[in-house]
DNA sequence: GTCTATACGACGATAGAC
DNA sequence: GTCTATCGTCGTATAGAC
């Protein structure tokens, strides 16, 4: 029996292939899929997998840079339409909280994997762009005088560090609604905790 | 070439394999490590690894069990020497932040391995005894009204989640000092977080 | 560029002597 | 209870026809 993937684009088989590792990796882990089940799932046999990428790594690290982008291309577009830090942050944590719901295993991938053990090569997860854009953003806010001036690290593992808690939280089943419920309180908590203080 | 290990207590040989394992996990990850690995390091033979656990997976739960146990033990020392939320929440930071620095690869197994991908019968991190007695504390505060009485989970995250972040930055090397330096100002916005407002 | 068939090594696990 | 030797499986990766 012959494959059905004669002849097609280079891209699109590409594609292909890169769809179903997410959905594997997301599935069963790195190293619970092997490339036989990429093979399957994508419909691409062994042999032009290995023609499109270097190995099973280099298929990894395709998909999860491609991961990276469409994070960073929303946090982007939040760049652009929000002004001050306290909304710009907000919509972080809810489009954080809106991923986690919409697609709980790519966040759960996002997460928990520790890309070093198969991707040794690529920087860690903090150090990546959505992260980096993260933290200019509470930057800004130092710079506007909505963020108390301290450590910039220390900022911003606090203002972020509680909604990814939640995220873990809810994707190991022990919060039990849906996480868009507690954008306010959340929000409302990890704001209180940098922000300059206009009370007094 | 014969081993050392013939008529030890059994309890020793077990030792001696968890041990090694741990090692091995923090430094390779599970799947990145062989059973032979773990025999070679240990200096216990495959067959006597095999006689006293069922099977690879049942020597990774037993060392990750031990793991709970040891950070449970130093929880309940902090519960029973300290009165106050404000003190209790506190001390856990500190503790955390201690043994990153002192163990660095034991705290990088806990906080990112993602246990179900090869402990696929064990809870999730977050509902493990340690993570329980840290939600408990701040139950207590919220009893004794030191802490805002919210959505335990919300607070929870809130209070321990910035920390936790400086824990995966350190981890991944972007931050450069030692986290013990930054316990004061971490503990100072994870507290304003969520503390009932004492100055109104 | 796509495919099938296969090489080859490493792995987890077991058998059985001591 | 400890060990060595080995089995069978399955993984990644390649060779080579179309």
């Amino acid at each position: 029996m012959t494959k059905i993937n004669t002849r097609k684009s280079p891209e699109h088989t590409r594609q292909l292939v890169l769809t179903a590792t997410l959905q594997l990796f997301t599935e069963k882990g790195y190293f619970n899929t092997s490339v036989r089940d990429i093979a399957r799932e994508s419909q691409v046999s062994i042999g032009s997998i290995y023609h499109h990428f270097k190995d099973k790594e280099g298929v990894a690290s395709a998909m999860y840079n491609d991961l990276l982008k469409r994070m960073s291309e929303s946090l982007d577009d939040i760049q652009r339409n929000k002004d001050s830090a306290y909304e710009r942050c907000h919509a972080v944590i809810e489009l954080l909280f809106k991923v986690t719901e919409e697609e709980p295993r790519l966040m759960e991938f996002m997460m928990y994997s520790k890309h070093r053990e198969f991707l040794p090569d690529e920087a860690p997860i903090c150090s990546a762009q959505p992260f980096k854009l993260m933290r200019e953003m509470v930057a800004h806010g130092m710079e506007t005088g909505e963020i108390q001036n301290i450590d910039l690290m220390v900022a911003s593992s606090c203002l972020y560090g509680g909604a990814i808690r939640m995220i873990t939280s809810r994707l190991d089943g022990i919060i039990e609604k849906s996480l868009l419920e507690y954008v306010d309180s959340v929000w409302e908590c990890s704001w209180r905790s940098i922000a300059v203080n206009q009370q007094v």
